[in-house]
DNA sequence: AGGCTACTTGCAAATCATTTGCATCTTTAG
DNA sequence: CTAAAGATGCAAATGATTTGCAAGTAGCCT
């Protein structure tokens, strides 16, 4: 059984990443947050234990993350321009946004038949696609009664 | 039966914004472009019959419009980090992103029992969705097989 | 038609997210 | 243990978007 860690550096391993203290940093708390985190969050949630670790330092590695295939990078068009990275994980999925707090959670994919019609319809090759759905979450729903 | 320019001055007069030649302009090249564009591109469409169309004025009035529900603001995650507007038509639809040419095609929506599956699911205020799908058109299909 | 007032614009500087150049440090292969 | 390749810190650059302020203009009221 292997800790959080181990199973970290063995992914940089795999993917020829060489093993620094910043990116096992890195991917700790994004495996941590168990949702799309920003570059800003990371960078944060480290400046105690880490603290001469650079912001461009996090951008750099969310830039090869992506590269490699560990992360996916969101444009999730909330109010701020802030890009999101999350793991990828095995399956494909969706994001429901909480437009007050900006918290992320993952939805299953409700396409499928539907890109079977657009392919047919419009004879384009498809190659991806997402679905994002804007809401309040209930903690938001409570405060903004007010 | 009225032109454009007369269209887009009852516009502006039904939501109660004043006329300005600037504003008309920008309408103009919005209605004219018929898919969504960038405020550098108005901004560029605009130099030679509007050199002193200063940019800021154009991200001013972007925001005026979408707020008085005359665009709507779309985050496309294409490379650059631009954003797009179009103008809200009609009725609710989405979009088939071409990732050669960056078109834009309009699609139905596919939600709909979905988001009602996520509202009780999740107690989440639902309001608003995207689905963005990505895909080669083709046209570019044709001179990509290069 | 003229004038007033509030709203707009141009302009320049500020801001925000992100990127980059360069000198210094660290990882890793041998 | 050591050198070379690659990574980081730092500071400055970049690109998109925003903002403060003074000057200009639309729309209303004589």
């Amino acid at each position: 059984m292997k800790n959080r860690r181990e199973k970290i550096q063995e992914i940089l391993r795999n993917k020829e990443i060489r093993l620094t203290r910043q990116r096992e940093a890195i991917l700790e708390v994004i495996y941590e947050a168990e949702r799309p985190v920003t570059a800003t969050y990371i960078y944060s949630s480290l400046q105690e234990t880490n603290p001469s670790l650079k912001l461009s330092t996090v951008y750099r590695n969310m830039h090869l993350f992506v590269g490699k295939g560990i992360l996916r990078k969101l444009s999730l068009g909330i109010e701020n321009n802030e890009s999101y990275f999350e793991l990828i994980r095995d399956e494909h999925h969706h994001h429901l946004i909480c437009i007050h707090c900006n918290s992320v959670l993952p939805l299953d994919c409700p396409l499928g038949e539907f890109e079977e019609k657009i392919k047919e319809e419009t004879a384009y090759t498809l190659i991806d696609h997402s679905v994002k759905i804007f809401g309040i979450c209930p903690h938001c729903q409570k405060y903004s009664k007010a």
